[in-house]
DNA sequence: GACTGTAGGTTCGTTCATTGAACCTATCGG
DNA sequence: CCGATAGGTTCAATGAACGAACCTACAGTC
């Protein structure tokens, strides 16, 4: 990998995980993909990303074992790229910089993460103050929060309006 | 910044937090930042980072405010590079990625974290599974983990053998 | 007072990655 | 047959990273 030829030397797992997921775009492709999107086209026009890295990307992880690359259709054969379980490990870390993000820099709340079966709001590190358990990922539901944007210029973040729970399929119809 | 461009259109705190933090290097700069690595020339053998790349980093990371320069001797004069409360606040992210990276990938304890005050080894959100909070960062102690190699080339590395408390400088002689 | 060493940089040419536009392939619908 | 759609690849231009060399200011030592 890109980064491989230096951060190889340094006996520490941040830098070994920074190897395979620190490169520029590749958090946000697996920020995409538990926010639901799966297809090529939908990361790209949500992301605005240049295709060849997309693919260059796209490949990547799936080499690494973080994405999966699924035929869903066989006529004209087309793939969907989905988490793997080391994928949704992921998860704690993404959720850590979003708070970061938003306590250090934005101060706005732009999307609101909940438990799904009690509805309750999610703390730092997606446990549910109510359940007082850390939530699993497939039963965290996200929905827009009051600083956000209702009229986002792409279909697929017009599609991510709904509330849905992670993992699930946006539905990013032309409109 | 250098990732701004594209990121700054996403309305989403991860992206903010990586138009920040997202940089090659700049991660692994704010681990030995935690790790008390505090001088220019510490991180550089530490890291194997050029010169060039190290002080742009340290000037941006400073910009951001999340370390502060401060002066520590007059004559001659030199800085060191100390967390801001901003910084510290990254611990958990830090903290996420070393859980991910070593569960995932390296399948090896480097360092065992454990809380100062009683010894145990936290739990992968920082907590003390004995006394059941949060430990803040300067309780945090990093020991050596059995994994860890014990001879290593630079001094920096074999100052951070010996057991300390997370943002404590190391002392790097020349040895 | 001339050397040597150290901390903290800057400069510069080369290499490597990213970007954006254009192009390619296969298939479906009409 | 025509155009649209999904999922790519190719290519020239740009920008960032790399590594070596250089610079500055001071301290200690002979």
């Amino acid at each position: 990998m890109a980064l491989g030829k230096d951060y190889a030397t340094q006996e520490c797992s941040i830098a070994s995980a920074l190897e395979v997921i620190g490169e520029r775009w590749t958090l946000l492709v697996i920020r995409d993909a538990f926010y639901g999107v799966r297809r090529y086209n939908d990361f790209l026009v949500h992301l605005g990303i240049p295709r060849a890295v997309l693919a260059s990307r796209l490949q990547a992880l799936t080499a690494q074992g973080i994405l999966e690359k699924r035929r869903y259709q066989q006529s004209p054969p087309r793939d969907e790229y989905v988490l793997t379980d080391r994928g949704i490990a992921l998860w704690p870390t993404l959720r850590a910089l979003g708070v970061w993000g938003r306590e250090q820099l934005t101060h706005r709340k732009l999307r609101i993460f909940r438990h799904a079966d009690c509805g309750t709001e999610l703390g730092p590190f997606s446990e549910c103050p109510a359940c007082g358990t850390v939530v699993a990922v497939p039963d965290v539901e996200i929905v827009p929060g009051p600083d956000l944007n209702r009229d986002p210029a792409d279909p697929v973040s017009r599609a991510l309006l709904k509330p849905k729970r992670l993992l699930q399929p946006v539905e990013a119809d032309a409109a």
